[in-house]
DNA sequence: CGATTTTGACCAGCGC
DNA sequence: GCGCTGGTCAAAATCG
């Protein structure tokens, strides 16, 4: 059995080879990265399956194999390289001019919020609740105020509100033709919608967790930047373990590792009860103290499916593609925390169920606790008992395409209630989110913006409180279009599905604690408005809007890429606007023709790029 | 030869 | 206290 397993994981020949194909080690890598600086990499990345990556492709092999003729080939070089340069600047102004937008959408979000917020609480006083407890609704409003505006905070108020009502009437034309998300931050999944059940996103991307935590712990309920910057200089190594949370990620994948851009080196393995494949146990080996970990698992039910959590904080830079999965698994942390952070609480009115659901046609996501051992975090009705020790709450990101099209509430019920005991191996208070492919077996990027951005459009009259995705006219049915040139037969999505995806959108908080949370390590990391991210170690990257993992380009490879830029693989590249600030979670299903060019090491062969 | 993987041992938390 | 389990360590093996 166990020799059976180890063939099944460790057997070079077949799986570590789809890393190669991508990058492979270091060492191959390093040696291309001599022929080209390290920006180049970046900009490879940035246009990721347009060209960039592609005339990194093409050079390569001309350069080993005429070298003779180098003069003319250095020169072409020069120039595609000078070219390259060019679309990346101008590609970071266009994303500038869209973080700017994103900006000015999330002030008037922000705003909006604000307003309900204190419309809650005038009722609230007004009906029965005492003057202290509206008090401390609006501080903690207040509070809330800051940990959404990661940049607001920094950023002069006044300054944003200038900014905004000068492009206020410019916002609410484009929002016509942009994605709205609902922010309103009404927790459905508690009885008492206290302005408190919103406040503990903390969206500094990186500390998320541990900020919202010390807030359980009652430390302090507001966050000044300085004190997120602090908490953030110091979490590292000592983050405590038992205030993290883990980001589990469920993806179709015949490889070993998921590659998710950054760099692992494996320390051990265990065969976890329950499961007869073996979990492996790696370490970020980006920078010598970095303290984020991962696990690798494959599930038991379906051995295609590759179960990868993730534990910890990057205390260093990250490669670019590495950024996109760690800006969301953090975000996802955020979104789990929030939601564990609203059951906490005091007054332990908190009703919720076992598992709140939200149903997104395929984009699915559930809260599932399960908290009767630690209390603090948990909200308080469990219904999955095995506990493993340790234990610590996890969200799970599901990116396997398992839902047909036709019924996705079906596939979230399966989702939160027929996992059995073993999959859920870390059920102790998990949240599930599903962004399983709308598509059976086509493993296409989900946009989120586009995505919704299709249900705004014909559910447009239920959000008082509206995020903004700017998405140009010529991108705004990517989505469609990719679903079109990939599927047709499926191209277009059922109406109550949109329906259901608005509704859960609109309606879901901890949907909204994600987004808000992505947003904000998009935001935060790389426009440092305000901010001073340059005394933070912890910032992770320049940008990661863009990022992009390879995989689109290498389809043999097992990756997932978070923060994509669907565009750019599709025809429309050159109108490519960089507001597609689009969450794309999609999976490589079923990577099949896996091309075998060498031994690898389960190291993500896109750390390469980066190095 | 350095980096990485393997693998048995060890440790800590939890439940009984 | 004991056993179980998950997680980590570290020496040896392996790889490139």
């Amino acid at each position: 059995m166990e020799n059976k397993n180890k063939a099944d994981q460790s057997s070079p020949d077949d799986e570590d080879n789809i890393f190669l194909k991508f990058g492979k080690g270091r060492k191959e890598d390093g040696k291309s990265k001599l022929s080209f600086p390290q920006k180049k990499d970046f900009m490879n990345i940035d246009n990721i399956e347009g060209g960039a990556v592609g005339v990194k492709r093409e050079r390569s092999p001309p350069e080993l194999n005429s070298m003779s003729s180098s003069s003319t080939h250095k020169e072409q070089e020069l120039a595609s390289a000078k070219n390259e340069m060019r679309e990346v600047m101008e590609e970071n102004q266009r994303l500038r001019m869209h973080l700017d937008r994103i900006m000015k959408d999330y002030l008037n979000l922000q705003n909006q919020y604000h307003d309900i917020i204190q419309r809650e609480a005038e009722q609230k006083s007004s009906s029965t609740v005492n003057t202290t407890q509206h008090e401390s609704d609006q501080e903690t409003d207040q509070s809330v105020s800051l940990s959404l505006g990661r940049t607001t905070s920094d950023m002069k108020k006044d300054e944003l509100s200038k900014i905004f009502k000068k492009d206020k009437a410019h916002d609410e034309e484009e929002v016509n033709k942009s994605l709205a998300l609902g922010l309103d931050c009404k927790f459905e999944v508690s009885a008492k919608t206290s302005p408190t059940e919103c406040s503990p996103v903390n969206l500094s991307p990186d500390n998320s967790l541990e900020e919202a935590n010390k807030e359980e712990n009652g430390e302090t309920s507001t966050l000044s930047p300085n004190k997120i910057l602090k908490t953030m200089r110091n979490n590292g190594d000592e983050q405590n373990p038992t205030k993290r949370a883990r980001v589990s990620v469920r993806v179709r994948c015949d490889a070993r590792t998921m590659n998710d851009g950054c760099q692992w080196r494996k320390y051990g393995q265990k065969i976890a009860k329950g499961n007869p494949c073996p979990r492996a146990y790696y370490r970020c080996t980006v920078a010598p103290n970095c303290p984020v970990r991962k696990q690798v698992q494959r599930c038991a039910e379906d051995m295609s499916i590759l179960i990868t959590t993730y534990e910890g904080t990057h205390n260093h830079p990250l490669p670019l593609s590495a950024t996109a999965m760690a800006s969301t698994t953090s975000a996802a942390a955020s979104m789990l925390l929030a939601g564990l952070s609203s059951s906490s609480d005091p007054s332990p009115q908190v009703t919720t169920t076992n598992t709140t659901s939200a149903n997104l046609n395929g984009l699915n996501f559930y809260l599932s606790d399960t908290s009767k051992n630690k209390p603090p975090f948990y909200f308080p009705n469990s219904s999955i008992s095995p506990s493993a020790p340790n234990s610590l709450p996890t969200i799970t990101l599901d990116l396997t395409s398992t839902s047909s099209s036709s019924s996705t509430l079906s596939h979230l019920n399966r989702m939160s209630n027929n996992f059995p005991p073993r999959y859920n191996y870390n059920n102790n208070s998990s949240t599930n989110l599903n962004f399983s492919s709308v598509l059976e077996s086509n493993s296409l990027p989900i946009s989120w913006t586009n995505y919704a951005n299709q249900a705004y459009n014909k559910n447009n009259n239920q959000n008082f409180g509206s995020l903004a995705f700017s998405s140009r006219p010529n991108q705004e049915n990517i989505f469609q279009s990719y679903l079109q040139k990939n599927n047709p037969t499926q191209s277009s999505l059922p109406p109550d599905t949109i329906a259901a995806a608005t509704k859960a959108i609109t309606s879901d908080p901890n949907f909204h604690s994600a987004l808000a949370a992505a947003l904000t390590s998009i935001m935060g990391n790389n426009g440092n408005i305000g901010n001073k991210s340059g005394e933070n170690p912890n910032v992770t990257e320049p940008f990661p809007v863009l990022s992009s993992l390879p995989s689109s380009s290498n389809p043999n490879k097992c990756s997932s890429s978070f923060l994509n830029k669907p565009t750019s693989s599709s025809s429309a590249n050159n109108n490519t606007q960089p507001g597609n600030n689009s969450l794309v979670f999609f999976t490589q299903p079923n990577s099949s023709p896996f091309s075998t060019l060498s031994k690898g090491k389960s190291t993500s062969p896109s750390d390469s790029k980066f190095d």
